[in-house]
DNA sequence: TATTAATAATAGTAATACTATTATTATTTT
DNA sequence: AAAATAATAATAGTATTACTATTATTAATA
C-alpha cells in the first residue's frame, strides 16, 4: 500500500483547485520557487504567468490574488506540519522526547514526502521563514479569518499544546507557547541569519543555533 | 529646564528630515493616521497627499518611499523604547523589578511624551503590532541592513540582554530572548484580539493576559 | 534685492492587480 | 460520433500604484 500524502485543503482559499490539474500543480510548484527567488512583495500573477509559459487570466480562475497562493501554500505546509508531529511521536513514549522531536521538526527542512506534489522543500521552508507572517498580519484578518482558513495553523497550535499540556498538566499557556515556539523558531533563524545582532549566534548554523535556544527555553518554561 | 524627546534617526532612512519642517511632522503624524487606519499594504503616498492636502511628489521629496516611512516610524519607537527602559529602570534596585517593568513597558502603549512631537501613542502602538515585522522581512533586506538603520532595534535588544544578563549572567542567550520577548509581546497581543484560538485568552485583555504570559515565561527561563 | 530652497500644481510612465471577450482545444455526455 | 461543456490561450483593456519630471509660486536666507 502506497501513501499518498495529500492534504485536502479549505476549498475557500482557491477559485479552482490547483490539485485538480497539471496546470495547477506546476502553478503552485512554480509559485513557490519564484516567491522564494524574488520576495513575496515582487511577485506577481504576471510574472508566475511568464515563468511557466500561460497567462495570467488562467492563474486568475485558480486564485483571487497572490494573497490567496501563499494562503494556500502555508495550509498545505501547516497540515504537513501537524502530520508530520504526529507521525514522529506516535512511537514515542515520553513527553519530553516528543517535544525535542516537535522542537526538530520546526527547525529542520520538510522531510521528503512521497506523495505526487513535490515541492521544492527547501525553498518551501524558507518562504515560511520568511512570509508566513504577511498573510495574517492584514487589515482584513477579521473576514479571511471567518472563512476559517487558518484551522491548519490552529490545529497544529493544539497538537503541540497538548503534548505541551501532557508533559505539564499545570501549564496555563500552552497554545501561546506553541505558536511563540514556533513563530520564533521562524524569527530566530531569520535574524540569525540576516540580522544576527539580535541573536547570540556565534558560528553555529542557524538551525542548530535556533534548536538549542528554542529547547532550552521550552524545557525550562515548563519546568 | 524642559526635557525634549527628540530622537535623531538615522538620516539615511529619509531624503529630507522630516522633523526640520512642519510639514515633515505633518506628515508623519498623518501618516502613523492613516497606516493604522487602512494597514500599510493599502496605505499610498498618494492617499496620504490627499489627507493632508499636498501632493505625491512633495511627499518623496521626503521619504524614497512607503517602506522607509514605516521604517522612519519604527526607528523612532524603538529609539523611544530604549530611552524609556533606561529611565523607568534607573532607580530599581534588583533586576527582577527591572524586568517585569521590561514586560510592562511591552505591554502597555506608550506614556505622554513632553516633546514636541506629539503621534498618537495608542496608534503607534497598534502599527508597531501588526506592521513591524514588514520592515525586515523583505528581500533585499541585505542591502538595507547595511545603512543602519535597524540600529535603534539592535540596541534595544542589547539593553534588554544587558539586564537579563545582569539578573542571571550564566544565561547564554540574551539578545535571542530579548527578541522573542519583543516579538511575542506583538503577536501575542495580535493573536489575542484576532485569532484567539492560537492563545489561551479567556476574558482578560490582550495586553495583561500577554504580560502574564511573558513574565512567566522570563522568569522560568531565567530561573 | 537677489538667490536659493520648498512647495503646489500638473503631467506623465511603467508596472501592478485585476476583468472581460473570444477563439481554440480537450473532455464529457448523449 | 455529435453535441455540449469546460479549460485554456490569446488578446485587450482598466483603475490604481509607485514612481519621475517640469514649471510656477511662495517663503526663507544671504
Amino acid at each position: 500500500m502506497e501513501f499518498k500524502l495529500s492534504f485536502k485543503v479549505n476549498d475557500h482559499i482557491y477559485l479552482r483547485d490547483p490539485e485538480s490539474s497539471e496546470l495547477g500543480m506546476l502553478m503552485v510548484k512554480n509559485a513557490i520557487e519564484l516567491i522564494h527567488n524574488i520576495g513575496f512583495e515582487q511577485f506577481t500573477f504576471k510574472k508566475l504567468a511568464l515563468e511557466m509559459n500561460t497567462t495570467e487570466a488562467t492563474i486568475y480562475r485558480y486564485f483571487e490574488n497572490k494573497h490567496r497562493m501563499l494562503l494556500y501554500i502555508l495550509n498545505w505546509y501547516w497540515s504537513y506540519m501537524e502530520y508530520l508531529v504526529i507521525y514522529r511521536i506516535q512511537n514515542l513514549k515520553d513527553s519530553k522526547s516528543k517535544l525535542k522531536t516537535i522542537i526538530e521538526i520546526l527547525t529542520n527542512d520538510l522531510p521528503e514526502s512521497n506523495g505526487k506534489l513535490e515541492y521544492n522543500r527547501a525553498y518551501l521552508t524558507q518562504i515560511v521563514i520568511a512570509e508566513s507572517s504577511k498573510v495574517y498580519l492584514v487589515k482584513d484578518i477579521k473576514e479571511i479569518n471567518k472563512e476559517e482558513v487558518f484551522k491548519p495553523y490552529k490545529d497544529l497550535c493544539a497538537k503541540i499544546a497538548s503534548i505541551i499540556k501532557e508533559y505539564n498538566p499545570k501549564y496555563k499557556y500552552g497554545h501561546s507557547l506553541s505558536t511563540t515556539i514556533i513563530e520564533a523558531s521562524h524569527q530566530q533563524q531569520y535574524f540569525a541569519k540576516h540580522l544576527p545582532r539580535l541573536t547570540d549566534i556565534k558560528n553555529k548554523n542557524e538551525r542548530e543555533y535556533t534548536a538549542l535556544f528554542l529547547e532550552e527555553l521550552l524545557f525550562k518554561v515548563l519546568s
